[in-house]
DNA sequence: CCATGGTGAGACAAAGATGTCTCACATGGG
DNA sequence: CCCATGTGAGACATCTTTGTCTCACCATGG
């Protein structure tokens, strides 16, 4: 054993997990700890170990998916440029994580007290400031709320990772077909 | 009793029941059936005399869905005039049922193959029907297809319910919302 | 070689939801 | 008044999932 081998594979080995999980439970939400165990290639007695319960799974999927959210804001420079190419880079940075947040998402009208609210309130509010700058600068049109232009972002996002899952729309059109969407909207534009 | 009492009372109740649990599960996804049956004021009971089981409830949640989606689209008449007017037309008519599709739309991830997937399939055509009629005019952009416009729309319609039920969009401002995200997006026309 | 620790398989009880049943009660018609 | 029908309350068995436990196995390091 040896602490570095605990701290190093364990660590990896629960890395799999989660993703194994996030995987599964976007595709099927109500899936069993037993699926998600073999999904995982693992036994559920092993799942049992690296998270005590069911809750504690989505406790820690909801940290990751805050986590890659905070990362893709980060990444996304949402301060620099003008907004509309800020959006574009979010929504770019945040598609890998896109099929994960679907599931926190639907899962969340649940557990309506609980979870991490803090985490996902800050989320919020870079999302709703990106917008806001937006509308201050007159990108952006002021008749829709920046809580509506995000909370609009969050359903896109997941009607398109479901769209992709399904083969309804095609994977190298996600980013295009949620910022076109979300920033221009389905009607032709004269200007352009 | 009588068959005039039975078929009319019994109707009217099924109905009651149906919009009950469909105003629960919008909020509360996985409400057990003592809580539906409390909801309509009913004994579990009588839940269970009116649907064999959950899945014949959420079945005929389905099928009430598909029905209230088919009248909208047809008091919508997405025929007639521009084909932005009839999207508009489309969700003031759908607003009443939109929580109902939110639970359907999240719930139907769920079960691929099962459930009245011909119904769905028809409501899909109609719509993407809609958005290539805007397309052949040239009223909509060409670069977005269809099925994802269709798609987006659920998925519009589903944070928009969302957002009105936990206080964060005003219910008046629903249509609103979607309709000018949907079709004019966030960015500021210049023309209009 | 042997000891240690992680793993898989499976047994087990507990909890929750479901489906079925019985029984008492009320209401409305004959 | 009496009977029939729908209803509510509750008991009950069943099923599924969960959480815990034990035990045998195996790989790795000493």
């Amino acid at each position: 054993m040896s602490h570095m081998g605990y701290s190093c594979l364990m660590a990896l080995d629960r890395d799999h997990v989660l993703r194994s999980a996030a995987a599964l439970l976007t595709r099927k939400s109500t899936a069993t700890m037993d699926e998600v165990a073999k999904a995982a290639g693992i036994s559920r007695a092993t799942l049992h170990r690296h998270f005590a319960g069911r809750d504690a799974l989505v406790r820690a999927l909801e940290a990751l998916g805050i986590e890659e959210c905070e990362a893709a804001l980060d990444a996304a420079r949402l301060d620099e440029g003008p907004a509309a190419d800020a959006v574009h880079r979010l929504v770019r940075e945040i598609e890998p994580a896109a099929g994960l947040l679907a599931f926190l998402y639907t899962e969340n009208q649940l557990f309506e007290g609980e979870g991490q609210n803090q985490g996902w309130a800050r989320i919020d509010d870079r999302i709703a400031g990106l917008f806001r700058r937006g509308q201050r600068s007159g990108e952006f049109r002021i008749d829709l709320t920046p809580a509506w232009l995000t909370e609009a972002l969050y359903g896109l996002l997941a009607s398109a990772a479901w769209a992709v899952s399904e083969g309804r729309v095609a994977p190298k059109d996600f980013t295009h077909m949620i910022v076109e969407l979300l920033l221009g909207g389905a009607r032709r534009r004269e200007e352009s």
